[in-house]
DNA sequence: GCCGTTTTCGGCCCGACTGTTTTCAGTCG
């Protein structure tokens, strides 16, 4: 698959152009097109092959040639002629905060900056601060950045950044007269990674929400501080934004600081067409304005279905919304239980009961205990007889309390050569079997993973790509192949909630759904208050288009049962 | 470089904030 590829050449292709100050049409047609590549759910090459990269949004005759010459001779002629005509080390230099392509440009014709050495040599020696418009503070700003950037950690998971808001939001809500308080920005649209954190508050007074706001313990820095808007670095360094908001045009800031980008821009060319005009304060036709107040307002202004946030991507959301035919995306209060969870039994901090209890306090119906199996020494694995007495521990459980059905299972590993980690016999005696690869992780996977699919007690692939955000790639694995053998099977794929797990990701999610396979979301959770992280996995169900009848964890504990 | 039932040429999202200016350029989101 080499969408990832072209993407990132099309994307450092724009950071060139823009370097070298071609005018910004065609950078961002560059970087759309990268933006609608990456997007894409199927493999270009079949695109390609079928003669179809012109219907791909964004991708005109000039591209199209540009990618077509790419997949014939794995060369692409004018990303060479771009890419060389700068340094490759000044291009990275762009990521630097607050010194952007202008300054940067410059201080490369004037000052032959063409690496980080070079950018901070001119930062001691005072030449940068010659340049036109630099001043004292503008130098430290690029300082700043620089250092930010040393520091590495561009992005975190989203579960460390959906606490961290909901802290915040918390704090914000004692403040006197204020209103509606959201996340804005990719944590709205729960993505599996955040860059930044946006914040809005409704307040008709910004100033005292600024002022509470700049004096909160968490903040390190304050980079910016206005009327309305103020933005903050907190602990390990992640930027918070903050910004406050009138009631009659907090639905129209809420939507365009939710973005994405791509489907802000998309739905502003539908608004300048219909002869409207869409800003943070509103929805304008002419002078008048036709609404504002809630988000709900500029999508009917355009005559479309309000679209809930973890769809705005621009990866057709917006057709949809036009013919109302958006997917009725599952909600929290459709969740009957959770299907993963671990105890004391093997490497989890707390005993069955009080994993039951947790999932009654959350109103689930059932609650899947799935200890790791035998091979899994790490994690105290339970052998046979160990599962067996937990089965009947479960089954006295199930007898003293009616309040939630605990179901007996086991994350069971699938071993290197392929096999089970228990016996046919043992796993009959299950309600759900979780098959999970946690070793061998280059040998034969996609095999190994249909072969646990195939086998008839099993209910779901655990974790089927075995990526760790920001850590590992993942298992060498053909992921088409596996979800057609969960279609055929009725083998459910996991959505598992860990924060550096997240798989599968929106796009598999997609992809399994159209396909016609069921998800199940397990938390994955190794203590209580892990169980919480379950909205994680809803947010890339829904990502991922998922209504409840494709989530198992919907169904009621009867159906599940015969399921 | 893309796009089009108002256009095959002439548009392409736009405002807040900062910093360096004295009316605006650059950066960011």
């Amino acid at each position: 698959m080499k969408n990832a590829v072209i993407a990132e050449m099309f994307d450092r292709m724009a950071d060139v152009l823009e370097l070298k100050g071609e005018i910004s049409f065609k950078v961002n047609a560059y970087r759309r097109a990268s933006r609608a590549i990456q997007n894409l759910e199927e493999d270009i090459e079949t695109i390609w092959n079928e003669e179809r990269l012109h219907q791909i949004p964004g991708i005109g005759t000039g591209l199209a040639k540009k990618i077509d010459e790419y997949l014939r001779t794995d060369h692409m002629s004018k990303y060479d002629e771009i890419v060389q005509s700068v340094p490759p080390e000044l291009v990275d230099l762009l990521h630097i905060q607050n010194l952007g392509p202008k300054t940067l440009a410059v201080a490369y014709q004037k000052l032959h900056v063409e690496n980080l050495e070079d950018l901070k040599k001119v930062l001691e020696n005072g030449s940068l601060a010659q340049l036109p418009n630099m001043g004292e503070k503008k130098i430290e700003n690029i300082r700043k950045g620089i250092a930010l950037r040393e520091k590495g950690r561009e992005r975190i998971s989203l579960g460390i950044a959906l606490p961290l808001v909901e802290r915040l939001i918390h704090e914000l809500r004692k403040i006197p007269h204020v209103g509606r308080i959201y996340p804005a920005g990719s944590v709205r649209r729960m993505c599996e990674t955040v860059g930044d954190i946006d914040i809005l508050v409704e307040a008709e007074e910004s100033e005292r929400v600024i002022d509470t706001f700049g004096s909160f313990s968490e903040i390190t820095r304050m980079i910016s501080r206005g009327k309305t808007k103020s933005s903050v670095l907190i602990e390990g360094d992640l930027q918070v934004d903050l910004r406050v908001i009138p009631r009659d045009s907090f639905g129209a800031a809420l939507q365009y600081f939710t973005g994405s980008k791509a489907h802000n821009v998309r739905l502003r060319r539908i608004a300048k067409k219909q002869g409207c005009q869409i800003n943070e304060y509103g929805i304008f036709r002419g002078e008048k304005k036709i609404g504002g107040a809630k988000e709900e307002d500029i999508y009917e202004a355009l005559g479309m279905q309000w679209i809930p946030p973890e769809l705005r991507e621009d990866r057709g959301e917006i057709d949809l919304a036009m013919e109302s035919r958006l997917p009725d995306l599952v909600e929290l209060y459709d969740i009957n239980g959770d299907f993963h969870v671990h105890t004391r039994w093997s490497d989890g901090s707390a005993s069955i009961e009080k994993m039951a209890e947790k999932a009654a306090a959350l109103g689930y119906h059932f609650i899947g205990i799935c200890d790791h199996s035998q091979s899994a020494g790490y994690a105290n694995g339970l052998t046979p007889e160990r599962i067996l007495e937990q089965i009947r521990e479960i089954e006295r459980l199930n007898t003293q309390n009616n309040d939630i059905c605990i179901l007996a299972g086991t994350e069971v590993d699938i071993l290197a050569d392929g096999r089970l980690d228990y016996s046919d016999d043992l796993l009959a005696r299950l309600n759900i079997v979780i098959a999970a690869v946690h070793s061998g992780f280059k040998k034969r996977v996609t095999e190994r993973m249909i072969a646990a699919a195939r086998n008839p007690h099993v209910t779901i692939l655990a974790h089927p790509t075995g990526r760790l955000l920001f850590q590992r790639e993942g298992y060498i694995v053909d992921l088409e192949q596996v979800i057609r053998a969960c279609v055929d099977t009725g083998t459910a794929l996991e959505i598992n909630c860990n924060e550096e797990r997240l798989d599968l990701n929106d796009r598999h999610i997609r992809f399994a759904k159209e396909q016609g396979a069921k998800l199940a979301i397990g938390t994955d959770a190794h203590h209580p208050h892990q169980m919480d992280y379950l909205r994680l996995g809803l947010g890339m169900a829904r990502r991922g288009c998922c209504e409840k009848k494709d989530v198992l964890n919907c169904l009621s504990v009867n159906t599940l049962r015969s399921h």
